[in-house]
DNA sequence: ATCTAGCCATCCAAAACGCGCATTGGTCCA
DNA sequence: TGGACCAATGCGCGTTTTGGATGGCTAGAT
C-alpha cells in the first residue's frame, strides 16, 4: 500500500477547483477557468466531499448551489489560498534579502555611537531588514560568528580568522576623562606625556585586548610610563572609577556620549590620530540573504570611515 | 500539454514533507514520518524548492539546517497546515448541524414577546448556531422562504404550500387597547360586546389579512358590529392612534410590552380564548443542517403552547 | 591515510494518478 | 415529445510519483 485508498487530507489543487466551482456556480466554466475539461474537475470536487465527509456543492442537472457547509469552507478555502500566496510572496522576498533578519554582536563601546547611527541607516535605507542586537566583546564575537549565532559582528582586531570577510567601518580619537579638579583641564588638548608617571586606569589585556594592546603600544613608542592604578574591561566602570577621582582613563571619543557627573573629556593627540578602529566581520560563506543589504550599509560607513582620514 | 512543465503552485503534500523535513532535520525520519520512502520525500523538497524559487533547505551530506527562508516559509507551512485542519473541522461541525447560521423571518408582533424568549433559549441550548433576524410580514416570509433568503418563519396562518411543514409555536388571548378616559377602563374584563357599535381601529386586510380575518369572524359569530375608524397594518400605528383618543384596538396579548403612554390594556373574553396563533414555517427540503438543532428548539415552545391550552 | 558509516541525490522500472474524450442520465423548456 | 443543457461516469492514455538500488560526499574511527 503505497497511498492509502482513503487520504485523510484535501490537497490545494482540490480546493482551487471547489473556489472556482463555487464562484462560477458551473462545472463547464469552473473547468475552463482552471484550464481543464469538467469532468477531471467533478472528480477534484467529488474527492473533496469525499475526504471531508461534507457535500460542499448541490448539483441538480440544472443548477449548482452552495451547501451551509460549503459557504463556511468557501471562505475558509480562500483564506488558505490566499495564504500560501503571500507564503511564497514572503518568502521569495526573505531568499531575494529583501528582507529578512540580521543577527548583530556589536561591543559596548561600538553601541555608543556607531551602532546608533547604523541603525538609523538601516531604517531609512533597508527597512524592511530587521536587526537583532546582541551585545558581546570582541572575542565572544568571533565565536559567535562561528557558531552562527550572528551573522555580522562589529568588533575590534585582531581577526585573523581565515573564513571571515572584514571591513574598517570607523575610526576615532582618543580622548582622556578626567576627573573634577584634575590639573590637566586646564588644557585644551592633551598629549600622551601629559600621562607619563600619572595614575591611569588601564584596560585589561583579558578583557579588552584591543584597547590594552593600543595603548601600550602607543605609549611604548614615546617611551612613556603610566601608574596603572587599575585594570578593567569595561569603558563604563573606568569612567566610574575616574569620577571617584582614582585617575585618569584613555576612552574612545564616543565614550564622550556616556554622561557622567564630574567626569570632564580632553582631545588626546596621538599617532595616528584616530587610533581606535572598529571593524565589521562575517563569516564569508554566510549564507543570509539579508546580508548583502545589510553589508551595503556598512560599506557606507566604510568610506565615510576612509573620508575621515582624509 | 496536460500539465504545464513547471507548475507555478506547490502542493499540501509538498508542504507537509517540508514541515517534516525541517521539523527532523532528517529526510529519512521525515520519510518514515510521512509513511514513504527517501527518495520520494527528497523530490517533493526539490520541487517545492524550485516553485518557489528559493532555497529551503542546505543539505550537506552530513547534516540539514533550514535556510533563513526556509525558517520562515517554515512558519507560514505550519500555519497554513493548521489552518487547512481548522477549516475541516469548522465545515464538519457545519454540516453535523452542531453550528451554523439560521435566517429567521418573524413578525412584528411575534418580535415583542416570542422571539425575545427564543433567542434566550437558543443561547442557552444552541450557542453555535447564529440566527440571522429579518422582520417581515407573513406573506413576504412565504415568498422568502420559497426563495431561500430564510430557513424558518415565524408567521400568521394560513399557510397552505404543499412545500413547507409548520407548528404552532404559541397562541395568544387578544387584550384591548384603550385610550386613557374611555369608560370600559372601569372593568377589569371585557366581553366582545363591548364593541358592538363603538369606534375601533381595525387591521387591514392586504398587510394584515390573518388578524383582520380571524377579528372579522370573531364579530361575525357574535353578531357585533363595531364601528372601524381606520385599519391598519402595524400593532404599533395602532396604539398610536389608541393613544390619539381616536378608538379602541384589539391587539395579541404580546403587544402590551409596547408601552405606550395613556394606552391601557384589559383582557377579552373571546372563543376560543387564545384566538392569536404563531407558527413556525419551512421548507421541508430545506437542507441547513443548522436547521434540526433550531427546530428542536421551536419544538419546545410548541408543547409549551399546548401545555398552556391544558 | 584509509576505511567505514551515514546521508542525500539520482537513476530506473512499475504502479498510480489525473487528464481528456465519449457517453450516460437527468432536468428544463419549447 | 424532442432538444438543449449540465454534471456524472467509463475508459484509454500520458504523466507523475513511488520505492528500490546506486552513487557521491562527508565526518569520524582505525
Amino acid at each position: 500500500m503505497t497511498g492509502a485508498s482513503f487520504w485523510s487530507q484535501f490537497e490545494l489543487r482540490q480546493l482551487r477547483c471547489f473556489v472556482a466551482a463555487a464562484e462560477e456556480l458551473h462545472f463547464g466554466r469552473a473547468a475552463a477557468r482552471m484550464n481543464m475539461t469538467q469532468p477531471p474537475l467533478s472528480r477534484q470536487i467529488q474527492l473533496l466531499e469525499h475526504v471531508l465527509g461534507v457535500k460542499l456543492l448541490d448539483r441538480t442537472s440544472r443548477a449548482v448551489k452552495l451547501t451551509p457547509a460549503g459557504r463556511v469552507f468557501l471562505l475558509e478555502a480562500r483564506r488558505i489560498l490566499r495564504l500560501t500566496e503571500s507564503a511564497a510572496l514572503a518568502t521569495r522576498r526573505i531568499a531575494s534579502g529583501e528582507a529578512g533578519t540580521i543577527t548583530l554582536g556589536f561591543t559596548a563601546a561600538s553601541g555608543y555611537s556607531f551602532l546608533p547611527r547604523l541603525l538609523l541607516q538601516r531604517a531609512s535605507h533597508a527597512p524592511n531588514i530587521d536587526v537583532a542586537l546582541k551585545e558581546m566583546v570582541s572575542s565572544e564575537q568571533v565565536e559567535s560568528l562561528l557558531t552562527g549565532r550572528i551573522d555580522v559582528g562589529l568588533l575590534r582586531p585582531p581577526i585573523t580568522r581565515g573564513e571571515f570577510t572584514t571591513i574598517k567601518v570607523a575610526s576615532e580619537r582618543l580622548v582622556a576623562a578626567l576627573p573634577f579638579g584634575d590639573a590637566r583641564l586646564g588644557q585644551a588638548s592633551l598629549r600622551l606625556k601629559d600621562f607619563d608617571h600619572q595614575p591611569l586606569i588601564m584596560y585589561a589585556p583579558e578583557g579588552a585586548r584591543y584597547f590594552h594592546d593600543m595603548l601600550t603600544a602607543l605609549f611604548e613608542a614615546e617611551g612613556i610610563t603610566p601608574v596603572t592604578i587599575q585594570s578593567l574591561s569595561q569603558i563604563h566602570s573606568m569612567l566610574a572609577l575616574v569620577r571617584a577621582g582614582i585617575g585618569a582613563a584613555l576612552v574612545p571619543e564616543a565614550a564622550q556620549s556616556l554622561h557622567f557627573d564630574d567626569v570632564h573629556f580632553r582631545a588626546v593627540e596621538t599617532d595616528p590620530p584616530q587610533p581606535v578602529e572598529l571593524f565589521a566581520a562575517w563569516r564569508t560563506d554566510n549564507d543570509n540573504p539579508a546580508l548583502a543589504g545589510f553589508l551595503d550599509l556598512l560599506r557606507q560607513d566604510e568610506s565615510d570611515a576612509v573620508a575621515a582620514l582624509d
